[in-house]
DNA sequence: AAATGTGTTGACATTCAACTCAACTTTATG
DNA sequence: CATAAAGTTGAGTTGAATGTCAACACATTT
């Protein structure tokens, strides 16, 4: 399972844009230099927030690329701190360690809510 | 609503537990002076994996006081980072923004996936 | 070939969380 | 009161995250 980088994937993506790395970085509020340098997994992908700018610069979903991450947008965390709820909820479902169906499973019953 | 600020609510407990602050200090490693300044709110709230050891050598439950911080002990941080599962369920929560007792139906979910 | 646009690299900068250390003050005990 | 234990405070430290800046190299266009 030969598993592309974040670097390789963002790459991709703005090529495929036909977006250079300065109007992306520009866009996108940061140095030029320090795109080439995450396209080339030289540094680690940048911050959630950063991420989800990119994303919106070059219209395409954020999901894919902060999968890849394992970062979280800061108003999900603000949602996700701001609610004790929620917190107990992950504490418990870490505890029980779900699958991936299960996960699917939950995200169907979220769904049913409303 | 009078809301317990993290410090007033974490010197009673040590408190009422009889330990001292350097007591505690030196059971989670770190400088009683530290534990001072937390408890008076002259510091933010500790990392969640000391707030964990601390209400393990208090002998009570840590999620209270992780509710008030809105921080995720670190096992339960790396279980959502490598899970996009479970990443992707939480955007869907967070974009549907759900209520306290949604989030306890959610719960209750959980435990019959078992 | 010159100029211009695009990409890469190394060294350094900034910010913030999460503390430590040393000095001091307050409180409890004999 | 004297001494020790407990608590408080200001200043400094450390490491990780998240970048910037200047210099250079390569590629493309004119």
């Amino acid at each position: 399972m030969e598993t592309k980088t974040f670097g390789q994937t963002l790459k991709e993506i703005r090529r495929g844009k036909g977006v250079t790395q300065r109007q992306l970085a520009t866009a996108v509020g940061v140095d030029f230099s320090y795109i080439s340098k995450v396209e080339n997994d030289r540094m680690p992908p940048p911050a959630a927030d950063t991420i989800v700018k990119i994303c919106e610069t070059l219209g395409v979903p954020p999901d894919e690329l902060l999968a890849m991450t394992g970062k979280m947008p800061t108003p999900i965390k603000e949602a996700i701190s701001e609610n004790p709820a929620a917190q107990q909820f992950l504490r418990e479902a870490q505890t029980m360690t779900l699958t991936d169906d299960e996960w699917v499973t939950l995200r169907q019953q979220l769904k049913k809510l409303r």
